[in-house]
RNA sequence: GGCGGAGUAGCUCAGUUGGUUAGAGCAGCGGAAUCAUAAUCCGCGUGUCGGGGGUUCAAGUCCCUCCUCCGCUACCA
């Protein structure tokens, strides 16, 4: 049986992330992963919320909570929202577990060990208001080039001009405004990743499969002015891993912890390990997955994620894991997706633009957003969503293509032959000519698929839609009926088949939808439809069903304008 | 500034290694059908393929140049 491994890049913990984070990551994510399960992989799809960091601090702080309540509430709150847009995670982690604390503070000893990492003594901006040094972004003042006084302390919005925080003119705290700014000595780790610059240029090299926009975002990384630069792994912050402790191969490290970055990654291998104990299982269950020496050699190891996360994924992680020195699963497949915009603009959290999970899920079930999504991801430039475009696809799509097909045959099957599958008559010409374009289309479906052209297996998928209805068009058991009952209820027979097809192939875009036809077909199971032809003769006369309620309700003008009025706004 | 992505029909986008009259869906127009959520099906496209120049028997596809939009630019994650 073939292993595939999926990872979804980890949400930040901050907040509930808007539709263009889903659609950049965990949305396809698990497309693939149903998929994969649907033609009998081993699927271990792992997900988790990312906590560390400053800006988990200050949401924390903001919210008048200690920041572990606060990620412990959040991170429920997200895993709610995923439940709801039916991500089929086999576990969702959070990068703040024992396991991820442990197997952090391991491999940044595995990697100390192979002289990889060193500590520097560097100088940094402290804010004694805040009573915690700053990370350059939190730090604005005057640009010394432009003048502009809202620059940034890494760089000037205005003029674009990279900066250093000690060149801001009257700089002060995006925190507390607080203008007591000093500058401390403070001790770090740096991964020595420029030592590993060759090894990751192979390394990058070898996948001559991996999307353009993958590979030469890891190239300019590489070779930018003097190549790979060396990286701090650590930071003055309470919240996190420890870097000091019991057994630490350094000392004086006190009141530190990793780099967010640093341990988000590993925390896809501690996902594992957290499922691992959920399940009842002993470390062997997570380590076949994720070492090649204890049996990952056979997986196939797929990440998914928005374009701004591919330097940690084709550089900094696989440093760690190389580095490390053990035979840890690297990645053998990198699927990342540009930005989806709204409505003119970018979608953002900060400024609460654009529609968020939860929101959405208010105003529509998940497969309305699953099914739009998915069929305009991002992946060839950015795209964009519009509420004009939302509305026109999803009634013409859902509503049109899909929805009324189920209803046309049904409720024609039941007001001639009953809720029953007819029997009589047999498959003829033209029923064996749609056989032979189905089989070709799934095929087509298929090939998308596999190659995770998620935009083109949409269309596809749409395509095989479109085709029950050019058969019932051109067949029109509604005027065969009248002159020859028999062969009107072979087609039929067909058309209810095309049903239980569709629901087979659908599951992974739509995976509710595919549900509520199971239930009305009375369907055992959702198996891949690896023959076609089998397939459209599973549902024998005499099967029973049920005439669903119409599957997709139409969005009309009035709702698309209410919502286009509701979301214009800032989110409060 | 540097690097990367994009600019193709009113809209959203496909267009493999350059090769016959540049495609799909939606919208629009005409027709068929009346089983169905007025849904479906068939037919209809004269687009300077962002501008200009070049290579070639042949360029949306390769080269040069210019313009526009977007992203990244290493201590936000």
């Amino acid at each position: 049986m073939a292993r595939t491994l999926i990872t979804s890049a980890l949400p930040y913990i901050n907040g509930i992330k808007h539709l263009g984070n889903l659609v950049g990551s965990q949305l396809p994510a698990d497309l693939y992963a149903r998929y994969r399960r649907a033609r009998g992989d081993e699927v271990l799809f792992l997900c988790a919320t990312d906590e560390h960091g400053t800006p988990a601090e200050i949401a924390a702080q903001k919210a008048g909570k200690p920041v572990a309540d606060y990620c412990t509430e959040m991170h429920d709150v997200q895993a709610e929202i995923a439940a709801g847009f039916r991500l089929s995670f086999d576990h969702f982690g959070r990068s703040s577990s024992a396991q991820n604390h442990k197997l952090t503070q391991y491999l940044a000893t595995r990697l100390y060990e192979a002289g990889l990492i060193e500590v520097v003594e560097e100088t940094q901006i402290y804010s004694v208001t805040d009573g915690r040094f700053l990370p350059d972004r939190y730090i604005e003042g005057t640009c010394p080039n432009c003048g502009y006084d809202s620059a940034r302390g890494d760089q000037c919005d205005n003029c674009t001009k990279q900066l250093d925080p000690t060149d801001l003119i009257n700089p002060h705290s995006t925190i507390s405004g607080a203008t007591d700014l000093e500058e401390r000595v403070t001790k770090h780790l740096y991964l020595k990743q420029s030592n590993m610059r060759d090894a990751l240029n192979d390394w990058i090299d070898s996948k001559t499969d991996w999307p353009v926009l993958t590979t030469s975002i890891a190239k300019k990384w590489l070779n930018d002015g003097d190549g790979l630069q060396d990286r701090g792994i650590t930071r003055d912050l309470s919240w996190g891993v420890p870097v000091q402790f019991e057994g630490a191969p350094w000392e004086g490290m006190d009141g530190k912890v990793f780099y967010v970055w640093f341990d988000a990654p590993i925390e896809y291998i501690a996902c594992g390990a957290e499922w691992a104990e959920k399940q009842g299982l002993g470390d062997e269950a997570w380590e076949r997955w994720w070492r090649t020496d204890k049996g990952a050699d056979d997986v196939r190891y797929v990440e998914f994620m928005g374009k701004d996360n591919v330097p940690f994924h084709t550089l900094s992680f696989p440093v760690t894991m190389l580095g490390a020195g053990e035979p840890w699963k690297m990645v053998d497949y990198i699927k990342s997706f540009n930005y989806l915009n709204y409505d003119g603009g970018q979608f953002s959290t900060s400024r609460g633009r654009g529609v968020f999970m939860d929101q959405a899920l208010s105003i529509l079930p998940s497969d309305y957003w699953r099914w739009w999504l998915l069929s305009h991801a991002p992946e060839s430039s950015d795209s964009e969503f519009t509420w004009e475009n939302f509305q026109v696809s999803v009634n013409k799509d859902l509503a049109d293509v899909l929805g009324n097909f189920v209803s046309r045959i049904t409720k024609f099957c039941r007001s001639k032959f009953g809720e029953t599958v007819p029997e009589g008559g047999e498959y003829g010409e033209q029923e064996q000519a749609l056989i032979a374009d189905l089989t070709a289309k799934v095929a087509e479906y298929q090939s998308h698929m596999d190659a995770i052209d998620v935009r083109k297996g949409a269309n596809a998928l749409r395509a095989i839609w479109v085709a029950g209805n050019e058969y019932l068009q051109s067949a029109a058991p509604w005027s065969t009926f009248k002159e020859d009952p028999k062969k009107a209820a072979a087609q039929v027979r067909l058309g209810l088949n095309l049903i239980g097809l569709y629901a087979r192939l659908s599951a992974p875009f739509i995976p509710d939808t595919a549900g509520k036809l199971q239930t009305a077909l009375a369907l055992t199971d959702l198996d891949w439809p690896e023959d076609v032809a089998g397939a459209l003769e599973a549902l024998k006369p005499g099967h029973a069903f049920v005439v669903p309620d119409n599957l997709f309700a139409k969005i009309d003008d009035e709702q698309r304008e209410e919502w286009q009025a509701k979301f214009a706004g800032i989110r409060s």
